[in-house]
DNA sequence: GGATCCGTTGTAGCT
DNA sequence: AAGCTACAACGGATC
């Protein structure tokens, strides 16, 4: 039996005019109380930005971002990217103060982030609601998961609710579409894009929704940061966005010896949603020859000339995507708008076009989403998503070497001294250096690699640097030959696949200057320079700069190959893969 | 259902 | 000089 309700629309004549009346006394008190609270940690942008716009709807808006131990750890986070990160802060921060009077809130804990809303919530009964981008990265989607418990279950009334915007797709609709398989090339990657978007006559042919402007008004509730400021001493108000040099006397020790004025000197990229914009433009927007013509094996991981040296030939948007300053939806659609502007110029290798680039980093999004943390873990457990190889045990020597650019080999070294010092190199560098790491010369297993990158690049971008690491390593669920070996040594090969004849003796003078003066005929491979001369140019390998300390000659691929033999999860074919026979 | 083709970016040696 | 071939694993799509 129904429960007999005067209130029923049915026997109550006012009904419709009371529901209208107690709506209008919430909506009234919502306007008059709730404050939302923009949780930045990605997404540090305006544009494109679906947490600040749900904040739009409300009377109080607070921006906020939280520097927690998780943040200024240095063991997890390199002192370029730092300065990437504070220099996106304070673009963000001085955008927001011209654009809507606001500002955006720092504040600094020495606790965990699930304390500090917790001190935050205690204090201040008007915040009601807590949004912010969703993390797909295994410690985020724990960290958040464990915080919106605890909010639902100690502030009931308060919601605590995320949005996916880092991606094209939304990762959950995504893994969960019928038929879904996990997409390990660029025809699985068009289909299943297809199939959630639907055709467009753009010259991508997939109708990728565009980008949303960021909101015309937000109202700001300024009195939370002086409640902050009264708060215990768990939690503080930074004044202004740090310096890297000030952050020693805010955060302690983690940064003492950091050398400002050398970040400063290479750095090549400036951290924030401006510059975003600004390259977005330079590079694809006014720049359509570049985008129509542009093909990624073609591009070169060395710089075309010494001038050159601050600029890759690629698009260089990659950190901003990464932190979030730009939206991958406005990339996408700058791609499209410039194709747009040469008329009959039709896409002829989608795979290697800059729509390519950005489906590779779709497709590892969703493998991250899909497999879930064995996608990056080095297991025996789960060979049908990677496959196993016992690499050697682990050579700290070797390791350290590799790490610090002091291998032997000038090219290999080189690069790594670009990454560390400007947190930057070009994909077909890491390449390079990954190959070296894993299945070409040293046999390492690909984590420690896969670690050291997620630290020094500035566009470290966690489901994109695992993908790319197992695919290196060859040991990904999706194509890539294993013995596609690359050369330490490119300058030797005729036709190298890193592109080294652009300009690859320049830039191993300049990031290994114990070669400058070297002669060209050798700067790959000094060792093979005879004694007497290498005492005429005043460099003595071994001793100014080190002897190759693994063996050039690949003997690791027939050790790969047994290995994958040994390791396959499936049954061997009953007859072996048909060869054509020669006559 | 079986054969065949395909997969963003290799290298060395030969003609 | 450009183009061929050997090296040769394997899952998924296509016919």
């Amino acid at each position: 039996m129904k429960k007999f309700s005067l209130t029923h629309p049915h026997h109550d004549m006012f009904a419709t005019e009371r529901k209208w009346l107690c709506d209008t006394m919430y909506i009234s008190w919502i306007f008059s109380m709730a404050t939302t609270i923009v949780w930045f940690r990605n997404c540090l942008r305006l544009h494109d930005n679906l947490s600040l716009l749900e904040a739009s709807k409300s009377e109080n808006v607070v921006c906020l971002f939280m520097f927690t131990p998780s943040v200024y750890n240095s063991n997890y986070m390199g002192i370029n990217r730092f300065q990437f990160l504070l220099e996106s802060l304070q673009d963000l921060q001085t955008q927001l103060r011209k654009k809507y009077n606001g500002d955006l809130i720092l504040v600094k804990t020495n606790s965990s982030y699930r304390k500090a809303f917790e001190t935050l919530l205690k204090s201040n009964a008007s915040i009601k609601k807590i949004v912010y981008e969703y993390d797909s990265t295994p410690y985020a989607k724990k960290r958040d998961e464990s915080i919106k418990n605890f909010v639902h279950k100690e502030f009931p009334d308060v919601k605590f609710l995320s949005f996916q915007g880092h991606t094209l797709t939304d990762l959950d609709k995504v893994v969960n579409q019928k038929g879904f398989k996990n997409p390990s090339n660029t025809k699985m990657m068009i289909k299943l894009m297809l199939n959630e978007y639907g055709k467009s006559s753009k010259s991508s042919g997939i109708n990728i929704p565009a980008p949303l402007n960021a909101p015309l008004k937000l109202k700001f509730n300024s009195n939370l940061v002086h409640e902050i400021e009264k708060m215990d001493d768990s939690i503080t108000v930074l004044k202004k966005v740090p310096e890297l040099h000030e952050l020693n006397d805010v955060f302690g020790d983690e940064f003492k010896d950091i050398d400002v004025e050398a970040i400063k000197k290479h750095s090549y990229f400036k951290g924030g949603e401006t510059e975003a914009l600004r390259r977005l433009r330079e590079k694809v927007l006014d720049n359509a020859d570049f985008v129509c013509n542009f093909e990624k094996p073609k591009t070169s991981c060395v710089p075309s000339s010494e001038s050159m040296f601050r600029e890759p030939s690629t698009t260089g948007l990659s950190p901003y995507l990464a932190a979030g300053c730009l939206s991958v939806r406005m990339f996408w659609d700058a791609v499209d708008k410039s194709y747009q502007t040469k008329k009959h110029v039709k896409v002829d290798n989608l795979t290697v076009s800059l729509y390519g680039q950005l489906l590779f980093r779709e497709m590892f999004y969703i493998l991250n989403e899909a497999i879930g943390e064995k996608f990056s873990q080095n297991t025996k457990s789960n060979p049908a998503i990677t496959k196993y190889i016992d690499w050697n045990e682990q050579d700290p020597v070797l390791l350290q070497a590799w790490k610090d650019g002091k291998t032997g080999y000038p090219f290999i070294d080189a690069l790594m001294r670009q990454m560390k010092a400007t947190g930057w190199m070009h994909h077909l560098g890491r390449h390079a250096v990954s190959c070296f790491l894993t299945r070409g010369q040293m046999f390492q297993n690909w984590t420690y690699g896969r670690d050291v990158f997620d630290r020094l690049l500035i566009d470290s971008d966690y489901s994109l640097n695992t993908g790319n690491w197992l695919w290196l390593a060859g040991i990904a669920p999706y194509s890539m030959p294993y013995f596609r070996v690359y050369s330490p040594c490119p300058e030797e090969t005729k036709k190298s696949a890193l592109n080294f004849n652009k300009g690859g003796n320049e830039f191993i003078r300049y990031w290994v200057p114990e070669l400058a003066n070297f002669p060209t005929k050798y700067l790959t491979k000094p060792w093979e320079c005879p004694v007497s001369a290498q005492k005429m140019y005043g460099v003595i390998i071994g001793k100014d700069y080190p002897k190759p300390i693994v063996e050039r000659k690949n003997t690791n691929l027939e050790k790969f190959r047994v290995n994958l033999m040994e390791n396959r999860l499936k049954t061997p074919h009953t007859s072996p893969p048909s060869k054509k026979q020669k006559l």
